[in-house]
DNA sequence: ACGCTATCTTGTCAATGGCAAGATATGCTG
DNA sequence: CAGCATATCTTGCCATTGACAAGATAGCGT
């Protein structure tokens, strides 16, 4: 794959793996389109053509993150059936796909108005509310529209735990992301669930 | 107060408060500090003398933000006693101080080794985990450090749902930070706890 | 009264994002 | 295969920004 066809090849997807990488290395401010450039070997109007902007480029790398989260959790869900087991695929593919995963939840940063990015972002919605969906419905204390409550409580979690450790926030350990997460994730899902 | 001394009479205070309102509005990406010298009405360099580089202005920021979220966790300790009102006070500052709250999060964007800046961290490291200890300690299902898997639950929790509600990521609600806050909250306490 | 220092200004530079106009390669059509 | 249309990329340019250096100004202590 990846021919030389036209003059670069696929400028698109290396400026997107640049990008991720710059990204992962720097954070999201310090992110250069002529920084990308050079290290794709363009000019430095380059990206200018595919993205049309840096909130451009930005929207494309949120969207092939909500793409690829809405897909591990989807499969973590067929192959686990395991509601704890999809917050801990909520925190690894945080902490394997930082670039993407901050981007994604920095809306100043993107065109919140782009049509991808809402589909994609909508499939991963429905991916993790498919998995809230399969939880016994007696399941909390109180009555009635506890699953919703569940739900937002289980998200809240394993968003705020992968948001802590991609900052660097939480005390050291010499557990993996997925340990930890796991641990932390036991603390709601224990005390009424099975799985 | 604010005195008219020197030039200007508060320039750091003005400078921050224009930061945080700026931040509030457009994100800490747009942040320019010639647009906030032109607020303040002075120099474009102006600021350069009071925090030294756009990442000192952030530390400054951050620091102020440790610490309004050290006393505000404090405060509600001392006079509610309550481990999930404090969870809500810790949700409550994000929503009502969002420019503090999404810099400190952020170390790519300010000099992480500042002292004043670590010391305030440590405040609210204290604060935070002060309210931890209250817990009773047979607390979770599992023996022994189980209470330090209930901390970092309960404080991954409330940090998921201010990130998530502050970057407009959660369906729309009639409810008050507060209030959505709190619901989701008592799935984790009201397992065991009271209060 | 005198100097000292913190505060602020003016001037400058390299880097960046964005735009416009042009060059080049690819693909399509007959 | 010839010729045109289009996607892709380049060169050149401009306003804005962050940072730095050097100078001006104002309040303070002695």
């Amino acid at each position: 794959m990846a021919k030389e066809r036209y003059h670069h090849g696929d400028l698109r997807r290396a400026l997107l793996d640049a990008a991720a990488a710059a990204i992962a290395e720097s954070g999201p401010a310090a992110l250069s389109l002529r920084d990308l450039a050079r290290r794709a070997g363009v000019s430095h109007a380059a990206p200018t053509h595919h993205f049309g902007d840096k909130p451009g480029l930005l929207t494309a790398l949120a969207t092939e993150g909500f793409t690829q989260l809405a897909a591990a959790l989807a499969e973590t869900r067929a192959t686990t059936g395991s509601f704890l087991e999809l917050g801990v695929a909520y925190v690894r593919y945080a902490t394997t796909h930082r670039a993407h995963f901050e981007v994604m939840w920095r809306p100043d940063l993107y065109h919140g108005d782009d049509a991808a990015l809402a589909a994609a972002r909508e499939q991963a919605g429905d991916a993790l509310y498919a998995g809230v969906a399969d939880l016994p419905d007696g399941h909390a204390g109180a009555g009635g529209e506890s699953v919703r409550e569940a739900g937002l409580a289980a998200w809240s979690l394993a968003h705020g735990f992968a948001t802590l450790w991609l900052s660097g926030s939480l005390p050291q350990t010499s557990e993996t992301p997925d340990e930890a997460a796991r641990a932390v994730l036991r603390q709601l899902t224990d005390r009424t669930d099975r799985t």
